[in-house]
RNA sequence: GGGCUCGUGGUGUAGCGGCCUAACAUGCCAGCCUGUCACGCUGGAGAUCGCCGGUUCGAAUCCGGUCGAGCCCGCCA
């Protein structure tokens, strides 16, 4: 057998200490006859009486030792008492293993180590899951109490070390472009996003509390107006809103701005970024489609019902209002969302044609849970006729027309939505496409397909407070040819209605998405102080609370801004997506549950009363129940 | 704030009104074993079924509440 196993790159400060010469994971044919002392934990021990073989691991690999009861009877009695997870350290000599008895599992395989003299280190309590099965499965609970020893299994330790890879590939393309990393505050002050903010006590000024930063956005703006004009940094971002799966109370950004830059430049460079650290971080993985496609928002809205569209299978939405146009339908529900000036779109489901009612009844309900009245279908039999419980109302030739503009072919299921609100039927429609495309296993697992959207609109109208909201960012700028439209129909700047031009304003605002997911957004942000208050009025903000709320920056435009723009991308969903995963905690170390407590550190915990009464706080309630204890 | 799912020896599951004095796998403990690599063989210990209350002659099993975890809606650029 040759020797042909890769052996890592041994690092610049050698991983030899006084406890070990070699990792578990190095020894290969060659270093037979060395003696060598490893140590690590014990990952299985095979005892054969006479013979216990140890599978010594660590963060490198797994090398098994044999102790010998004639050759090392001491050693022997040592390794007797070792129990899996003890911590070893043990000396002998490196052996190529008898013919056909090498372990092709391993890297070290070939070899084992004769255990001469064996030390344990520490002992172990038996572990409350498997280490040694990582594919056993554990409930997630346990695994977050003790995370330390579900980091000691391999698929989430392989995915802590690819996300290293991925910031580590982050910081060599920004420092091979110039960008300088600048840390910023995290105690800070409230900023304008519109997530709630962490909140921290300040001891020095009792009543005054400083905000955990959502985003260290003011923060780069104030840097472009230092003159830092390529900036970046991997920041810890925190917001006080309900968990998901993809949603942590801090989570990191690669946080990024540029001066004296259009929107294409900042675009320009974040796509070259990606790609860089993309072939860096998972050489296997193509990217679907270089330059990445580019899409406005109403684009991606008509075609994929999504402002992150998973590009890596087709399943287009179709307008059916043409099929559907001549006369009335006699569906009252087209007819009338027709007649409302509504859409009627459908998406086609490959190969469902042959759905159970059941399953029809569910995708039924997953329409409706989010906010479509129903959920109308076309199966397409094998002769390619439309089949459908409101072909008595449609008649055929609207059937036929239906599945020719859907282009639907022989066993496609065309799922159909109609609503007044075109936001609500690309949104139904896109979920759909999402959900289907996934179960129906239409996107290639291991494709990259990055995508950028830009053009969203400026503002969405906020009914409840009359005034105009900041889609993205309320800093955002507005695309040079629609910056007239920054003003409002009543003429007073601080008068917003939602008949007000600004409705139709597009920002220079782009969000990057990849299979489905949205990575991350940025925009070319407004440095004229004069558009700036233009934007602000509208988003109903007076000077005086312009200036107590954006005061800093304000002030910091007026010596002299550049042009600037920039982005932040979402590091844990960026690394989950890697690493094939959809939970972001699977990509960091010690996450918190979904009630954002941390099952490990017991946080958050109840304050020491000392703490409270120096802080100047009283801890009166929220609940009935806080109230009566107080 | 709301909806749904789950909670049974250390772990993962089965059991879903009496046959449960709770089963299986694995782990654990003890003994045996000199070529294993999910070693093997023999024996043993280990859960009152998350918690509280109710229904019932009888509850792991049904109902209500509660606690914990997850998924989703709202929320979150």
């Amino acid at each position: 057998m040759s020797d042909d196993r890769p052996v890592p790159p041994e690092p610049a400060f050698s991983l030899a200490t006084p406890y070990r010469d070699a990792t578990c994971g190095e020894l290969r044919a060659g270093d037979a006859g060395r003696t060598v002392q490893l140590a690590g934990w014990v990952h299985r021990r095979r005892d054969h009486g006479q013979l216990i073989f140890l599978d010594l691991r660590d963060r490198y690999g797994i090398t098994q030792v044999v102790v010998d009861a004639q050759e090392s009877p001491v050693a022997h009695a040592v390794a007797n008492r070792t129990r899996n997870e003890f911590v070893l350290e043990i000396k002998g000599e490196v052996a190529r293993r008898m013919a056909g008895k090498e372990n092709e599992e391993l890297l070290t395989g070939e070899v084992e180590l004769r255990g001469r003299e064996v030390e344990i280190l520490s002992e172990a309590q038996t572990p409350p899951f498997y280490i040694n099965e990582p594919d056993a499965p554990v409930d997630e609970s346990l695994r977050l109490r003790y995370r330390y020893l579900d980091i000691r299994r391999r698929p989430l330790l392989e995915r802590l070390l690819l996300r290293s890879e991925l910031v580590r590939a982050i910081r060599d393309a920004h420092h091979k472009a110039g960008f300088v990393e600048i840390e910023t505050p995290i105690l800070l002050k409230s900023t304008p996003e519109g997530a709630r903010d962490f909140i921290v006590p300040s001891r020095l000024q009792p009543g005054s509390v400083y905000a955990l930063p959502q985003s260290p956005q003011q923060l780069k703006q104030l840097l472009m107006v230092a003159g830092i004009d390529r900036y970046f940094q991997i920041a810890r971002c925190f917001r006080d809103e309900d968990l998901r799966g993809d949603r942590q109370p801090e989570f990191t950004q690669l946080d990024l701005e540029m001066s004296f830059v259009t929107e294409e430049r900042v675009m320009e460079f974040v796509e070259a970024m990606i790609i860089e650290v993309s072939r860096a971080t998972t050489p296997d993985r193509p990217i679907q489609e270089i330059p990445f496609p580019r899409f406005t928002y109403e684009e991606a809205l008509e075609r994929f019902g999504s402002d992150k569209p998973d590009l890596r299978f087709g399943m287009e939405l179709v307008d059916l209002a043409p099929a559907l146009r001549e006369g009335t339908t006699g569906f009252r529900v087209f007819d009338e969302t027709l007649a409302a000036g509504g859409r009627v779109k459908a998406v086609t489901a490959p190969g469902m044609a042959d759905a159970t009612r059941s399953q029809i009844d569910e995708l039924t309900q997953f329409a409706r849970r989010h906010g479509a009245k129903g959920l109308a279908h076309v199966a397409v039999a094998a002769d390619g006729t439309g089949h459908s419980p409101i072909a008595k109302f449609l008649g055929e030739e609207r059937v036929a027309a239906i599945v020719a503009a859907a282009a639907a072919r022989p066993g496609d299921l065309i799922l159909i939505v109609a609503d007044p609100s075109r936001e609500l039927v690309a949104e139904v429609l896109g979920r759909l496409r999402g959900e289907l495309g996934l179960r129906l296993g239409l996107a290639e697992p291991g494709v990259l397909a990055y995508c950028w959207v830009h053009r969203f609109p400026m503002y969405q109208w906020d009914t409840e407070r009359g005034r105009w909201d900041a889609t993205h960012n309320p800093f955002s700028g507005v695309v040079p040819e629609d910056e007239a439209l920054l003003v409002t129909a009543s003429g007073d700047p601080y008068e917003p209605s939602r008949q007000d031009p600004a409705g139709k304003a597009r920002a220079m605002q782009y969000d990057v998405a990849l299979n489905g997911w949205e990575l991350g957004g940025g925009s070319v942000r407004i440095h004229r102080r004069e558009l700036l208050e233009r934007s602000f009025a509208l988003q109903g903000y007076s000077l005086e609370q312009m200036h107590e709320r954006f005061g800093g920056i304000l002030e910091a435009f007026d010596f002299g801004a550049p042009p600037h723009g920039g982005i932040a991308i979402g590091i844990d969903r960026w690394s989950a997506l890697l690493a094939y995963q959809t939970n972001i905690r699977e990509v960091m170390a010690f996450p918190k549950t979904q009630s954002g407590t941390d099952l490990m550190m017991q946080a958050p915990s109840q304050p020491d009363p000392e703490q409270f009464a120096e802080l100047g706080l009283r801890f009166v309630g929220i609940r009935p129940e806080h109230v009566a204890e107080s």
